[in-house]
DNA sequence: CTACAAGATCCACCTGCTCA
DNA sequence: TGAGCAGGTGGATCTTGTAG
């Protein structure tokens, strides 16, 4: 460790005080766990060996004034100061360690601080202690909104269930990994079916809560399907494919920050055998049904690790789903046709189209900023930031390293379906701004209306600029059309009990079940939806494809 | 451009302590 | 008791990622 030097020296003649008062030779290291015998007992339990639980003691007597704390420092040390006898390993959520940090007293506080030598004022956050500690623990997510109630509460729980797992585990197996993630530890095959059942009420409790307040939407139904998945089928599927995911991720060329991101985000799925619950945003400004604490993290991986993650169940998703939409919401005629070639085989995607129009290579590495330029313009993005973005000039760049020459962008914004596009969006954004609200006729009766809402951004900063809640109320509108899209597969899915969706993506899901149920199902899941588009005029289609 | 979640970090502001 | 400063807190803003 690489502050013991630093620590001992302030709290080592503290300790030799200590042991003036009581001159007991009898055994020094026995006597010392007698002093501080609760929190002993506690790492005795934990499996922290004698030989570092003495030396924690001599190092940092300050350790037993505060209960939350000791239970970190059990942690910390499993991890930190690890001998043979002590090997495993815990994770735990940055969220957690900073509100037991939260929980010390002044004088602790002022200790570590001199112990590593952290300037006063400076917060002594999860990650300096991570620092301090050089282990591989992770900072994980959490809601920080439930975090407090959260961290009261499941801590005492997780702890005793660490004891429990490991107690169980003495002598029948030489390692026994558990882990805290979310605060939440993974349980042993013997706590399982005691889990499954709590799982279960949480579901229930889970739809319950939102019952009242959504029972009546149209989305009801998907809603009820997303939150009775079979948590142990999802984690199982998880589970196999793991290494998948984890040589995905290593393939995937990024920045350490965000590869750091997304292992933690990964691991956090491994040890979470917790059921994914879904609810509709809570902030009530889009329609779009989202995870909820603790599993979204699954979301936020990056594409092409979450497939791997997921291998051997079929993903199913809207072929430009959104621009179909708008096409369809605002009469582009031009547009709508060219989306129905596209979807039909007879023509090629808007994709090709516009790269070809701007005089783009066709290696594939355009399109994810020609795919971003478009659904801006879709959303009302401004004629000078949709060129800014374009030519890779201002913020927004998200790491990207191409961009349009003057050329380019000059050919491509020539191009009639686009053209068409932001004169009707244009249209759409004015007419919205003259009612207060966005209506969309074919959504039921009681769905139909998008009032006029501010953005998040124009709230704080330009509470008078309508043009912004404008562009909001088009997300909207064209996000609950979505959502309406998908709405038959519910049908579909519930005549297949041996399959379930394991993630919901809003214009798209993952369904795992058995491989030959799949292949039969998937059929007339998009016949379904295919069918539900064309009722509606909207030019998209689902594809669905098995994850390899 | 929209929506979502979580983490990191900075800074304004508040509290509470010390000293004259 | 008020001036001045240290220390802590919470909100704003940034970042990461997802989906259109």
């Amino acid at each position: 460790m690489q502050n013991e030097t630093q620590a001992s020296d302030v709290t080592d003649h503290k300790l030799a005080h200590q042991r003036n008062k009581k001159p007991v030779k009898a055994n020094r290291e026995k006597k010392a766990e007698q002093v501080i015998k609760p929190w002993m007992e506690d790492l005795k339990l934990l499996r922290i060996s004698k030989e570092i639980r003495t030396e924690i003691l001599s190092k940092y007597p300050i350790l037993k004034e505060n209960e939350a704390f000791r239970w970190l420092m059990a942690y910390l040390l499993w991890d930190g100061w690890r001998d043979k006898r002590t090997p495993e390993r815990i994770v735990l959520p940055a969220k957690l360690v900073t509100f037991v940090v939260s929980e010390w007293s002044a004088d602790n506080k002022k200790h570590w601080r001199q112990a590593w030598g952290v300037k006063a004022g400076k917060p002594i956050t999860a990650s300096l202690m991570f620092q301090q500690f050089s282990t591989s623990v992770l900072p994980l997510h959490l809601n920080p909104h439930r975090i407090a109630e959260t961290c009261r509460t499941c801590l005492p729980a997780c702890c005793n269930l660490l004891i429990e797992a490991r107690t169980e585990h003495l002598g029948t197996t030489a390692t026994c990994p558990v882990y805290f993630v979310s605060g939440r530890p993974a349980l042993t095959p013997q706590h399982h079916r005691k889990v499954l059942q709590a799982q279960g009420a949480m579901q229930a409790a889970h739809l319950e809560r939102l019952r009242p307040d959504y029972q009546r939407r149209f989305f009801w139904p998907l809603l009820e399907l997303l939150n009775n998945t079979n948590t142990q089928q999802v984690s199982t599927v998880l589970h196999d494919n793991f290494s998948h995911a984890q040589e995905a991720l290593s393939k995937r060329v990024s920045n350490s920050a965000s590869l750091s991101y997304s292992t933690a985000l990964l691991l956090q799925i491994k040890h979470t055998s917790m059921p994914v619950l879904y609810e509709p945003s809570r902030k009530g400004k889009s329609p779009r049904i989202s995870p909820v604490d603790g599993s979204g993290p699954a979301l936020a991986l990056p594409k092409e690790v979450r497939q791997a993650l997921m291998r051997g169940c079929w993903e199913f998703d809207l072929v430009s789903a959104q621009l179909a939409v708008v096409a369809r919401l605002w009469n582009i005629e031009a547009l709508q046709s060219f989306l129905e070639q596209a979807c039909d085989g007879r023509g090629h995607s808007i994709w090709q189209e516009l790269m070809d129009a701007a005089g783009l290579p066709q290696n594939g590495s355009y399109k994810p900023l020609l795919k971003e330029f478009v659904y801006a313009c879709c959303y009302g993005m401004r004629l000078p930031a949709l060129k800014d973005l374009l030519l890779g000039r201002g913020k927004n760049h998200n790491g990207r390293s191409v961009r349009l020459t003057q050329s380019q962008y000059g050919a491509l914004m020539l191009h009639p379906l686009l053209r068409e596009l932001l004169k009707a969006r244009d249209n759409a954004l004015a007419k919205a701004e003259q009612n207060g609200k966005v209506v969309v006729p074919f959504l039921p009766k009681a769905e139909q209306r998008f009032a006029l809402k501010a953005t998040d951004k124009a709230a704080k900063k330009y509470s008078n600029e309508r043009r912004a809640t404008a562009r909001s109320a088009l997300a909207c509108a064209s996000q609950a059309v979505e959502l309406w899209l998908l709405m038959p597969t519910v049908e579909v899915l519930k005549r297949f009990p041996a399959t379930q969706i394991i993630a919901h993506q809003y214009d798209g899901f993952t369904v795992a079940g058995p491989e030959y149920t799949l292949k039969e199902m998937a059929p007339q899941l998009i016949k379904a939806v295919d069918e539900q588009m064309r009722r509606y005029g909207i030019a998209s289609k689902l594809d669905g494809k098995l994850l390899t």
